[in-house]
DNA sequence: CGCGATCTTGAACACGGTCAACTGACGTGG
DNA sequence: CCACGTCAGTTGACCGTGTTCAAGATCGCG
């Protein structure tokens, strides 16, 4: 019997969790939970034991190494979230995952998940929509970083965080940022300093208030400008 | 009846093709071949029809629109590739493609694709290990555009082109280059002039000889190196 | 209180972008 | 056949954004 409390209302995984019990004999999709320290790693590239993980609370960074450059940080996870989806296309995982703090997540392993979806269509098709959603969230990132300067990512970045915790049903105006500075520029394409200076900007401006480990978005609206328009911020910087 | 010839044999969509004929009455996977001319699109953002689209022959680009920056080059579709995956997550594309030069797709309506996988776990899971190869290499070039200098990116992405030309079962180290500076640039999150420099500088060492529309790999531990490490490129560079 | 890590801020530099001129291939028309 | 226009590519010179290096500020924590 599962438990729709909290954030499990709003899990990416809330309608596999709740195909239980329809098939009498098959165990439930959630294998265990498993609760994580700060700093701890979920998997690592190439792991054994290869399960999808949703995330049930707390904050976690998926990173990717290459070749000839230091790791860099995918996306990062929120409650509800998935994480390492790619394990059901293979053995291993591609990715690997760290806890940002104390975090709790929902352990399905992926021969499971994969079983489950050839009995039940509708679990087949919500997992065609999770891998789709993160694809196009993958690109969407990829294309940001390509092709945005720096103030107009820093300010995606914010936006992007206060639309997940909206999509939780908590303030996307007021939220925490358990990263450090580096991590956000690691994720963003940006070194630390930038980040800092293009934030500074934004509380100068009184854009946001960024409490330690936290940011209240002041005016949402100037951070759209922004993040369509790099024009704007010169403008702005200007007579400031 | 399908005719495995030529590409299909290393077609990612050939296990769905194969898989026709098994089901007496179920109609064939792919709907209808469909030429394309240079600069045609096969889909656009948003467009109805919902299909996946396999490519037989041409090249093809996929782009993403961005608010705040000029559409970018999410992926180059080469024979055998696979378009508009994400298409099965929604009701419509995220992305356009385009052809690069003429072209023949075979057109999968994604509502047969999902019919064929609910009956067959094969190919199922199938589909699941397409979108996590295609979900990792979105991740890695994201990864790659926001930490790697640009010879390293340009380097790596004569490396990629090889390697994929190199599971076609064509030659790896010389190979057409249908896409224009420009779109090279746009992929990787630099500018024409950069790529062009860049291409002269591998051209000068004797690591590449550029073709119009092509080239030959002469040196790929050199371009290995460099896109592994971007230090190699300085100093190479000084001396020369 | 003092140490360390994180963040902030400043100053100089370098990578890549921008602007511009030139080249060569191709196609058209005089 | 050559003049001409166009367009992609190349190359050069300059400049701006973001990095790098370095010095403080701030905060948590023993």
């Amino acid at each position: 019997m599962n438990r729709p409390l909290g954030i499990c209302l709003s899990c990416a995984m809330n309608p596999v969790c709740h195909s239980e019990g329809t098939q009498p004999g098959l165990r439930p999709a959630v294998e265990r939970r498993r609760r994580l320290a700060r700093g701890e790693k979920l998997f690592e590239a190439g792991s054994p034991g290869p399960s999808v993980f949703a995330v049930r609370a707390g904050f976690l960074k998926v990173c990717m190494a290459q070749g000839g450059g230091a790791p860099r940080i995918v996306r990062f996870l929120l409650p509800g979230d998935v994480a390492g989806l790619d394990v059901l296309g293979g053995r291993v995982h591609a990715t690997e995952a760290e806890a940002l703090e104390d975090s709790e997540v929902c352990d399905i392993p992926a021969a499971r998940l994969a079983m489950l979806a050839d009995l039940r269509p509708s679990i087949a098709a919500h997992l065609r929509r999770l891998f789709a959603a993160e694809l196009a969230e993958a690109q969407a990132h990829g294309a940001g970083v390509a092709g945005l300067a720096a103030p107009q990512r820093v300010a995606g970045f914010l936006l992007d965080m206060g639309r997940r915790w909206t999509a939780r049903g908590y303030s996307g105006r007021r939220f925490r940022l358990p990263m450090g500075r580096r991590e956000i520029g690691n994720h963003l394409g940006l070194t630390m300093e930038t980040v800092s200076r293009i934030l500074s900007g934004f509380r100068a401006r009184g854009w946001i208030l960024a409490t330690p480990g936290g940011v209240a978005l002041e005016s949402i609206e100037s951070l759209q400008a922004v993040s369509r328009d790099g024009a704007t911020w010169r403008k702005a910087g200007t007579h400031a």
